[in-house]
RNA sequence: GGAGGGAUACCCAAGCGGCCAAAGGGGGCAGACUGUAAAUCUGCUGGUUCUACCUUCGGAGGUUCGAAUCCUCCUCCCUCCA
C-alpha cells in the first residue's frame, strides 16, 4: 500500500482514527493531495528510554505515515532534557552526558524497531541545532511568545493561580520544542494530548519563519493500569513493551474488565468490526477473561512472538487454574548457622518478603506454602537438609534448599 | 527587604506534652469468592531475638519524669507587602 494508490480519504481514514484532534484537518488534507512525501515529527524525553504500551497509542500512529510512505522523524529532545518538561516538581535536571543520551538512544530505537521499519525512520536529537544557539538567539526565541500566551498553558496556569511556583526556564521548554519543528522543517507533528500547547507553539513559530505550519495530531492518553491515572513508569502502573512476555500476560489480565475495552481501542490492530464483535460477545455472556486472553496474546506477539504469546497463556492457566508452579522459578540455597533456621527467615533470606516482619505476617494471613502445604506457624523452623517449593501468595514462589 | 503560614510513615492528611508506631483516605500486599492477577467482601501495611524491645513525625540542640506535640538555631517551601 502506498500513497499513490490510496486514496486521499482512505488515507485521512486511517490517520485520524483513535486520535484525539486533528489541527488542521483540512490542512492535512491539502498536505496529503499534494502528492509531498511529508515529514512527520514525534519527539521524545531521552531520561526515560524505557517504552511502554501507552507511548505505542503514537508510535502506531507513526506506523500508519510510515506505511502511507511519509517519513517518520523520530526526534529525541536531549537538549530539552535538560529543562525537563514541566511538572510543577523540579528545577534543571541534570545534564546527561553524551554517553547517556546514545546508550539511550540505541535502547529507544530497539523498542521503536519493534513497531517501525529502520530504514523508514530518521532519528534525530535536537541538541545538534540547539547546542549551537547563541544567547542572542535564545532571546530572540524566547522574545516570540508572550508571557500571558504562555501562561494559557494549562498546568501553567493552574500552578499560577493556586500559587505554586513557575521557575523561568520551564517557559523554554514549550519554545525549544516548537524551534525544533521549525529547524526540521515538520509538516506533521504528533504528541499527547498533555502535548497541544507545545505542538501549537510549533505551528506559530513556523509560521513565524515563514514556514507552512505543522498539522498537530494529538492521540489520547492511555490509562494506566489502575485505570484512573495516566500510564507512567514512575507510578508504576505501566506494561513495558519489553517486559517478558509471562509479566505482559499477567498485567493485562489485572486491569480491570472496563478498562480492557479501552485498550482495545487504543492498543490493538484489530478492525473496528473485530472489536465490536467481541462486546457483543461478553454482552451475550461470553466470559471477559477470555476476551482479555486475546488481548493479551496479541501485544505478546507483537513485542514478542506468537510462540511466546501461547506459552504465556498456557503458563497463566497452569498457574491459576491448575495452582501449577511455574516452570522459571529461582533457586535458592541458604546456610543455616546451627542446623535450623525459622521459616520467616528464610522467607526474607529467599527474597519472598522484605523482612522478617513481613513474613511473619504473611503467615499469619495464610498465604504462605511449602510445597503446596499451608504453613501456619510463624515460628516454625526448618532443619538443614531441607528442601522443597517455597510459595507466598499466588505469584511468589522459590526452590529453597538448607545446609 | 518586611510580615505571616508550613515541613508527619510510599502519597495525601489528622494529631499539637503522656492513652502515638502515630486517626482517616489513597496506593500496595494477603485471604475469601470467581473457570480473570476483573468486580465484590475481609484483613494486613516501620524493624527485630515479636504478648517485649528498638528506630521513626525536615535537621541540630534544649526544657521536662516524659516531646510528633513546648523553646532556640538552621535548611527548604508557600502566601501577602515592597
Amino acid at each position: 500500500m502506498s500513497a499513490t494508490t490510496m486514496s486521499i480519504d482512505n488515507a485521512l481514514e486511517l490517520i485520524t482514527r483513535g486520535t484525539e484532534e486533528v489541527i488542521k484537518i483540512d490542512e492535512l488534507e491539502a498536505k496529503l493531495k499534494s502528492g509531498k512525501r511529508l515529514r512527520v515529527k514525534a519527539g521524545f524525553d531521552p531520561t526515560a528510554p524505557d517504552l511502554h504500551v501507552g507511548h505505542t497509542v503514537l508510535i502506531n500512529k507513526l506506523k500508519i505515515f510510515q506505511d502511507l510512505g511519509h517519513e517518520v522523524i523520530f526526534l529525541i529532545g536531549d537538549f530539552t532534557g535538560m529543562i525537563g518538561d514541566p511538572t510543577g516538581k523540579n528545577v534543571t535536571r541534570k545534564p546527561l552526558t553524551r554517553a547517556d543520551v546514545e546508550a539511550n538512544a540505541k535502547t529507544y530505537q530497539e523498542q521503536i524497531f519493534k513497531i517501525l521499519d529502520p530504514d523508514k525512520t530518521t532519528v534525530a536529537f535536537n541538541s545538534a541545532w540547539m547546542d549551537k544557539m547563541t544567547s542572542q538567539d535564545m532571546i530572540q526565541l524566547a522574545a516570540s511568545y508572550t508571557v500571558a500566551r504562555m501562561l494559557e498553558r494549562d498546568d501553567f496556569e493552574k500552578r499560577y493561580k493556586n500559587g505554586q511556583p513557575i521557575a523561568i526556564h520551564e517557559f523554554l521548554y514549550p519554545l525549544v520544542q516548537g524551534y525544533d519543528s521549525v529547524a526540521l522543517k515538520a509538516d506533521v507533528e504528533l504528541g499527547g494530548t498533555d502535548q497541544k500547547f507545545n505542538l501549537l507553539v510549533g505551528r506559530h513559530l513556523q509560521q513565524q519563519a515563514g514556514q507552512e505550519p505543522q498539522v498537530v495530531i494529538t492521540v489520547p492518553l492511555l490509562e494506566g493500569l489502575d485505570g484512573v491515572q495516566k500510564m507512567s513508569k514512575s507510578l508504576g502502573n505501566y506494561i513495558g513493551i519489553n517486559e517478558p512476555p509471562a509479566e505482559i500476560f499477567g498485567k493485562v489480565m489485572s486491569i480491570s474488565d472496563d478498562l480492557m475495552w479501552r485498550y482495545f481501542d487504543l492498543l490493538s490492530f484489530r478492525p473496528s468490526s473485530d472489536l465490536r464483535a467481541l462486546r457483543q460477545q461478553v454482552a451475550e455472556g461470553r466470559n471477559p477473561r477470555d476476551v482479555k486472553f486475546e488481548l493479551a496474546q496479541e501485544l505478546i506477539e507483537r513485542f514478542h512472538d506468537k510462540a511466546a504469546a501461547e506459552a504465556a497463556l498456557r503458563g497463566f492457566l497452569d498457574q491459576f487454574q491448575k495452582g501449577a508452579v511455574p516452570e522459571d522459578i529461582p533457586e535458592v540455597a541458604l546456610n543455616t548457622e546451627d542446623g535450623a533456621m525459622g521459616v520467616a527467615h528464610i522467607l526474607k533470606n529467599a527474597g519472598l518478603c522484605a523482612s522478617t516482619s513481613e513474613a511473619i505476617r504473611m503467615i499469619k494471613q495464610g498465604a504462605v506454602r511449602l510445597d503446596g502445604e499451608k504453613l501456619t506457624d510463624p515460628k516454625l523452623s526448618l532443619s538443614a537438609g531441607t528442601e522443597g517449593v517455597l510459595q507466598v501468595g499466588k505469584r511468589k514462589f522459590a526452590r529453597i534448599s538448607l545446609k
